[in-house]
DNA sequence: TTTGCGCATGTAAGCGCTTACACTCAAGTT
DNA sequence: AACTTGAGTGTAAGCGCTTACATGCGCAAA
């Protein structure tokens, strides 16, 4: 505990400006209800003193907070870095403030930070996908706190949301790529237990393989954590195999990443010896070479409607509406015709 | 606004466990003041209200929350990830927890994120570089918040800072590099104003440039702020010039990814028919192809330092002193001997 | 048995704000 | 002249915690 010095509280402005409390709070919060006068006053007690609000005693005393809080499943690549930026250019517009927190990928780690945020006394969430257990649903429902969950879509779901399809997004891909004749794919997936994104997509590819009458069993698949090196180190392991695959599908950008600079390590020419897909359309993607056939999300809009809705929610305007926003696949070099 | 359900308070639980407040702030503070058998019935308590303490208050009463603030100037890219990572493991592992905000670079947002953070009741705060307005650090010093400055080291200064010589670490990369044999190096510098890493980084170059006995005029610098594309850019600025360049020397890996994506493009052979350098050896370094030569900045350590720092700082043992940390050299295969 | 002491617990005073309600007073109504 | 009205301000009750201090108790020492 450091000594703390004399911060100045409402309390010394109001008695530096000969009014009470209540007045320099309106001053502060409610400019409108004081007289020109009065507020030119306190004004200058609020400059002189060098006051700033505790934010703590204001929320407690408001009930409410102004700020809102984001849980991310990582910070370490740019997966999420437009999206948040977004979000919290529109929160600012609006007045909130922007807590972030990564879980790591953990749902544990996610369920504690939830509370964290929530104790600290967030007007609002923001989730990345839906699945998690439903005790914390409960939980945030129970204490009556607004959520969004983006980077998901769940039409059917109680849950607001805005993001996109991952399974018929990844699976318009391996269409593709099937269409444009491959027929041996290997493809790393992120890991798909406790992520539903990963999971979906991997379920896309899937989709897209069992209905061009492939069997499963034969679509060889490494589950890996999303980084730069185990898109590499799965890579290895994929062509180690008896079958070469002729395309690597990957659960993201930041995999296919990994698997073009191992492919040139070996001596593999993309896209001549061997494709390589990717998702999400980082900025990175389009200045890895070759550059890098993805799927593109509009980052972006997906954070703007997501502060919307979440705003619309604590505000009790709008409703828990499902915003489902638009993927295209972004054709690149790496991927070849057959 | 919406409805508050009822959520329970410590005073819900002090009832349903037969016990006064204070026993039950007890019970969550300081279990070895309290007997076994009230400990057991209050948590009992605790568990079937599903209470959870209410952060403001508990930081407005007890004058700390055990919470520290860091403002980095982008989370865009991986520059800083790391570290945070480090210095976030840190400071869980001693009892804080850690709220991030980021300040694009711009020393006004910066300014008015410190005051935010403060208000919010951060013990302490973690800033990178050291060049700021010194109306801030005076804010800071009233109001008696420690502060670590991270990614820069200010010997002779006032301040904690945990960090190592920028200006000297691309001073050493720029006489290896001339050592090589380059005598054409193009820059691309991060913008720097408001950014002394920058800035010292530049210098550092400057300095070898001169040590070497060139003329500062015949150096061409552009500077632009971290991101890819714009390293793609400038590239393409410093190649249209009468003389070209034999090496490009780049304020960070980021910018030098997009360089050698550019360079591709425009048919350039890195490093054989020019050279590319980076700083601070992100995970992205190694996977570009070719891959980077670049200092390499003990990420890990400096947030964990960091972390360890503040602490003591916040917990009145340590002094405010600053930690030098050593940086070399990785030398990959985009730079090439001339 | 009495005294003293320390442990476990309770009492209650804040922490720095917001806000419902009460009050004052000047201007407008009838 | 008496009465509304409402804008501007003040009073004071919390918000949900922590903690200094007071209290009560059992037990060892005298």
């Amino acid at each position: 505990m450091h000594e703390t010095p004399d911060i100045p509280t409402l309390d010394d402005v109001a008695n530096a400006a000969g009014v009470s409390t209540a007045t320099v709070s309106r001053c502060l919060n409610e400019k409108q209800k004081v007289s020109p006068k009065t507020l030119t006053k306190v004004m200058e007690a609020v400059e002189s003193l060098g006051y700033t609000p505790n934010f703590n005693a204001r929320a407690m005393a408001a009930k409410q907070s102004h700020t809102i809080g984001a849980i991310i499943p990582t910070m370490e690549n740019a997966i999420f870095a437009r999206g948040l930026q977004a979000f919290q250019e529109k929160l600012l517009a609006q007045g909130y403030n922007l807590l972030v927190s990564s879980s790591a990928y953990q749902p544990k780690l996610e369920a504690q930070q939830i509370r964290e945020l929530v104790a600290r006394g967030a007007d609002g969430l923001l989730l990345i996908g839906y699945e998690r257990d439903e005790e914390v649903y409960e939980y945030l429902a129970r204490r009556g706190i607004p959520t969004v969950l983006a980077w998901a879509s769940i039409p059917d779901s109680e849950h607001a949301s805005v993001g996109f399809d991952n399974r018929a997004a990844m699976r318009m891909l391996a269409d593709k790529v099937i269409e444009m004749g491959h027929r041996q794919i290997g493809v790393i997936s992120g890991i798909v237990d406790g992520n539903d994104r990963a999971a979906q997509r991997l379920a896309g590819i899937q989709d897209s393989w069992q209905a061009h009458g492939f069997r499963l069993g034969d679509l060889p698949v490494i589950q890996t954590s999303y980084e730069i090196e185990n898109g590499a180190l799965a890579f290895e392991q994929l062509v180690e195999a008896d079958v070469k695959p002729t395309v690597i599908m990957c659960g993201n950008d930041v995999l296919a990443a990994g698997v073009i600079s191992k492919a040139r390590d070996l001596g593999f020419d993309v896209p001549n010896d061997i494709s390589v897909t990717g998702f999400d359309d980082i900025e990175l993607a389009k200045h890895v070479f070759p550059a890098l056939t993805t799927v593109h999300v509009p980052h972006r809009q997906m954070g703007r409607v997501a502060a919307e809705s979440l705003i619309g929610l604590i505000e009790n305007r709008g409703e828990k509406v499902s915003h489902q926003l638009d993927v295209f696949i972004e054709m690149r070099a790496s991927l070849r015709r057959l």
